[in-house]
RNA sequence: AGAGUCGGCCAUACAGUCGCUGCCCAGCUUGCUGGGGAGAGGAAAGUCCGGGCUCCACAGGGCAAGACGCCAGGUAACGCCUGGGAGGCGUGAGCCUACGGAAAGUGCCACAGAAAUGACACCGCCUAUGUGCCUUCGGGUGCAGGUAAGGGUGAAAUGGUGCGGUAAGAGCGCACCGCGCUGGUGGUAACAUCAGUGGCAGGGUAAACCCCGUCCGGAGCAAGACCAAAUAGGGAAACAGACCGUUCGCGGUCAGGUGUGGCCCACACCGUUUCCGGGUAGGUCGCUUGAGACACGUGGUGACGCGUGUCCUAGAUGAAUGACUGUGCUCGACAGAACCCGGCUUACCGGCCGACUCUUAUU
């Protein structure tokens, strides 16, 4: 069970990070929603969450997203060590349930690695 | 038992594992580990009112704009709440009301109707009055004139009913009701009620302009206060290498570093250090102890006030309260704190408690 946490040091929390992952990233783009990848060598797995109000006006459907995906990450972070990770929300993830949302997400993460060995041979 | 009214309360429950954010204690490697304990709502929402708090502005006062509008009270304050009055709805418990002014002025009111407010004579009614005609001398009838009782139109036609009165009629007179004015009584008041008096104001619309009265400076926690990298620029001080001159203020000459270049020359750029002030990224505070919650007592019809005791009950900031598993049932609605309170409004699966009303039946 070591390793399945989620502190702060897991987090993006500057707009400084957000922006150096954005300006640079290999990007997927899954049902729902668009994930932004940028390898950083000895850093942990990282995310940072975008889900502003033009995804719903209601703070309830936002936080629920948010959960969704870092319950996800936290789960599969190890797989994911030394990259830097932003998720951003679309308005169509309003219409899907938990269920479908969390197997998006699971089935995004290691698409996402591929994609950044690939750029990073390029 | 059924139907209904009002008020209050709850918002799937329990257990286990993992995860997140503060707080307290201990340890060390000072941001991690271990332990303990806490962690969304009745609307947290809409941001529609009122206040606290912060900064700015401000001698005093006025205008404008906006909100409010029966009376009294409650409150920090309110556009809120409580009690009362008036009007309306309901068999009732109860509910609803933007409830100041239309004799200050302006605007608007289709169509219909004879006439729409300085009212009006279409039909009808009248023959008392003036006059013409007819006459069987009873009267009949035209015109003038009188008449708002009746018909008809309209949202609205100078108050309603009855009696008297009259040529027919009319507040013309009278009684009761309605309205205005004056006074008495009850009530803090809104208002109610009684007596007198005037024959009687004249449609609606003020959530149309408007008039009267009351209240109101502006911006908001991204308020505001503090700490403070890197880079550029500002100010001050010290040190400015060697030599020469000096009127002791300084002046002159030669050097230094970095980059370009194979190198000399050359070209380009640069005083150094320290401190100060402003200030960006970032960080800290504001940030949860407050018009606070609960219990008891007490004053009040009530909103609410007062007293005593106990308690501390989210504080995030790229933004925490979640996931999984199991069990139970009525199978779980609307929905997520963002400086803090008091209200209003809107959304909502349902459940529980209390008081009361109506209908029916039984004893």
């Amino acid at each position: 069970m070591d390793g399945l946490t989620l502190p702060r040091s897991a987090r993006l929390l500057k707009s400084a990070e957000f922006r150096w992952v954005m300006a640079k990233a290999s990007k997927i783009y899954p049902p729902g929603f668009v994930l932004f990848g940028r390898r950083l060598v000895d850093s942990p797995a990282k995310i940072g969450l975008a889900v502003s109000r033009k995804v719903s006006k209601k703070a309830v459907e936002r936080n629920r997203i948010k959960r969704l995906v870092r319950e996800s990450f936290r789960r599969y972070k190890p797989e994911l060590v030394g990259l830097n990770i932003v998720f951003v929300a679309k308005p169509a993830l309003v219409n899907m349930s938990n269920k479908q949302i969390s197997f998006h997400l699971d089935n995004s993460w290691g698409r996402l690695v591929e994609k950044c060995e690939k750029s990073l041979d390029g």
